[in-house]
Order: C-alpha cells, then structure tokens, then sequence
DNA sequence: CCTCGTATGATTGTATACAATTATACGAGG
DNA sequence: CCTCGTATAATTGTATACAATCATACGAGG
C-alpha cells in the first residue's frame, strides 16, 4: 500500500465527508437504495448526524462515478449497479488486469516476488482450512502487488476502483472452498509467468484468472443482490 | 449524445462548481499549475470570484479522479498528468476501444452506422481540405457513436473520461494531414468490420486505431507540454 | 371542464461564520 | 547551540444562513 493510499484513509476514516462518501456509496451498490431513488441532502445529513457540506460533497464524488446522477437545482438520484454493470466491468478488468501483469513483469522488484511468493504459499494454508476472511484478504493483497508493480499510476489507480467495485461480490465468491483453490493456483501460474519473464503468458493468465473468477460468479449465481 | 451527458453539460455550463472544476482541470491538464503545487481554496474562489463552497466540490471531484491529492486539513496538491501517464491511457484505451468495438458490433442499429458511414464520408472531404475543427469533431463523433452502441454503461463511461484526458493531444496529432487520412482510413475498416458482423476484426482494427494515434503521436514529439 | 399564471413550499446553490487542525515562529531551558 | 513546548497565524472542516430555482396547488379566466 502506498503513500497516497493511506491518506486516502486516514481521510476516510476521519472526516465526515469520507464517512458520508463510504456510506452512501456502500447504501447503493448493496441495494439499500433503490436505482432512482431520490437522495436529499438534508436527510441523509440528519441520518448521518451531519450538516449538507459533507452530504454534498460526497454526492459530487458520486456523480464522478457515475453512481447517482445530480440534476441540477434538482436532485440526486440514483442510479445504481446492475448485473450487466458488475459483467461489463469483470470484462474490462480482465483486459486491465492482463495489462497489469505484463507491465508488472517488466517492473517487478525482487522484495515484490518474494512477498507475491509468501502470498501464495499462505494462501493455499489458508484455503486448507477454510479462512476466508485471511483468504480475502491475501486475494486483495495479491492484486494489490500487481497493481504496485505495473508502474503505472493510472493503470494503478483504475483497477484499485474496479477493485472496490466488485469487492462485496468477489468476497462471497472466494467464500466457496473449491473456487478458493482454483484462484490459488491461478495466482500461482502468473507468479511463475512473471518469474520467468514472460509478460505474454503472465498477460494471458491474467485475462484468464479474470474471467474465471467471473464464470464462477455467474455459476453460483452470487450476484443475485444486483438484479 | 445520451440524456446523461446532455444533463452534466447543463451543470457544467450553469453551475459554478462546473465551471470551477473545468477551469482547473484544464489548468493542470494544460500545465499551468505544476507538480506538487498547493491549491488554496481561498485563492482559486477570488480568482474565479466565487465562495470556497464551489472549489471545494470541485477538488473532490479532482480528486477522485486523481488530478490532485487531498491532505486532510492540509491542502490540495496537484498531481498532473506526465508523459508516461498520456502513455499508458493510449494502452489502457487501446484495450478498452477494442472492446468496445467488439460490443458494439453485437448491438449497433441500423441508424448508428448509417451515421458512421456518413461519419466516415464527410471526414474525408474535410481532411482533404485540411478542416481541422471539423475533423476532430468528426473523430469525437466517431468514438461517441461507438461508446453508445456498445451498449455498456461501465465502458462507455470509460472511455468518455479517457477521451476527454487526451482531447488536448489528440486535437494536436489530428491536425497533421497525414495522419487524418490515416485515421480516417483506420475509422473505414473499423466500420467495414462491424458491417460484416465480425466482432473480433472489429477489434483488432480499434487496438490498432488506438496505438496508431499514439505512435504518430509520440513521432511528431506532439506531447511535449506534458513533461 | 380545461388552461394558464401566480403564489407557496421545498430543495438545491452559494456564501459566510465558526471550529478544528496544522505549520511556523519564537523563546525558555538545558 | 540545540531541543522542546507553547503561542499564533493560516488553512481546511463543518454548520448554517440566505438566494435561486423548481414543483405543486390553486384559482381566475376562458
């Protein structure tokens, strides 16, 4: 985790627009607000016990990414995730995330490798014996490696947003011990691609640990909450 | 152009936090505000003659887009955009285009390649006369049309924000002639791709259209204002 | 009964006042 | 001379007051 990740926290955590911003944001993608519904200023600041600043501000955050729609002298109003949405993004992330592993290894630091190599090695104890609260967070991790390795701060910055997007579902997915193992050994096949030095291949397993991830989904009908 | 857009357009133009976001976006899109320099709310509203209300909403808004870095109780700090970041966008939509292309030769209607034919038509008697405006109005359209039949809400959002990072220089590389009738070319077989229902020749072609524009880019030394 | 205009209330847009936090300067103590 | 703590100033964080805008209700006029 890098430094402006965790000023991104401590914002987070301490300001009441973060607050503000984390609770609406989680109120919509896990279905509490309905797609349309309409957001006031003034009552969700007094649910929240805060006065319209940090409401507003958080509601312009949310505009950006295009999870309530703000018309003008109007209001907010929500327009939500669908089931096409959490796709289309496991779509494009699989291409990114491909991207991702290629750049990372062209970049990869030697402290990277071994920490990606604890990562899994853990990971497969963990999914052993059925933790999924440590496997999540080692599957997080995992990415997040990547993510600092690619040496992009753009290509960086949108998968961590992705990643946060789809994190409720893909918590639940790992939650099945067969797919759990599965991931492990995917993750180990783009470790060993990065080791070797094959962006190619690392790009290809990439795409595909994606994909994967995404087919399991849709199987276990795990996304059920975002019709 | 979507009802979406049509109503942000609306805010930009009448609010004033659209236009205090606007006017510092491009500030450091266009290099006037350098690396690491703090923004003071104060200073940019009695630049701009507004409160800091509006300036604060729109520094959130920067800020999740990753143009500055809020430090609580501390200030905003610029990020920018550097060389390397106009680099990796070309790759990041390079990917996303093609599929985008692919998507949208799976749904496109009847009248959205009509107007890419006549998209397509009319660019070429424009590049003929060397009508740089109108050119890279056509080439917005162009790519506008294909963000709205690809039929993904997530991807169209996208690339909209992509497209708009690198307005600046791709109105600059489009006013070579050469390149024009390149692109216009790369713009015919795209759509010759999705009038034959080919979805992954549709896709290559966008790959290709993409990192075509970057490397023509990169050869006219075009982005110079972005180290 | 319908249409249009106006009045009224509700909501957002903006400005400003005050609180909290941070950085800096400066002096006491060692 | 250096270190540490405190006072002060500057800046952001939050709340609130007021202005502008929009939706609705209602009544006059046809």
């Amino acid at each position: 985790m890098n430094e402006y990740d965790v000023k991104n926290e401590v914002t987070d955590k301490y300001s009441l627009r973060g607050r503000v911003y984390h609770k609406i944001r989680d109120d919509i993608l896990s279905g509490k607000y309905k797609e349309n519904e309409e957001l006031r200023e003034i009552t969700i600041g007094n649910e929240l016990g805060v006065s319209r600043t940090p409401v507003r501000e958080a509601f312009r955050q949310l505009e950006l990414e295009g999870l309530i729609q703000i018309v003008p002298n109007k209001g907010a109003y929500v327009t939500g995730i669908t089931v096409k949405d959490v796709q289309d993004i496991y779509q494009m992330r699989s291409l990114l995330e491909g991207l991702c592993a290629k750049w990372a290894t062209e970049h990869i630091t030697k402290e990277q490798i071994e920490e990606l190599e604890e990562n899994v090695y853990l990971s497969e104890f963990h999914a052993d014996k059925g933790h999924t609260e440590q496997l999540a967070e080692l599957d997080n991790r995992f990415h997040e490696i990547l993510y600092e390795a690619c040496n992009s701060k753009m290509l960086e910055h949108q998968l961590r947003d992705y990643h946060e997007y789809v994190l409720r579902v893909r918590k639940k997915t790992l939650a099945k011990d067969k797919r759990s193992h599965d991931s492990n050994h995917e993750h180990k096949d783009i470790l060993e691609a990065i080791k070797e030095h094959d962006p190619e291949k690392a790009e290809r397993f990439a795409n595909r640990h994606i994909l994967n991830a995404y087919d399991n989904m849709v199987k276990n009908g795990l996304y059920e909450a975002y019709q």
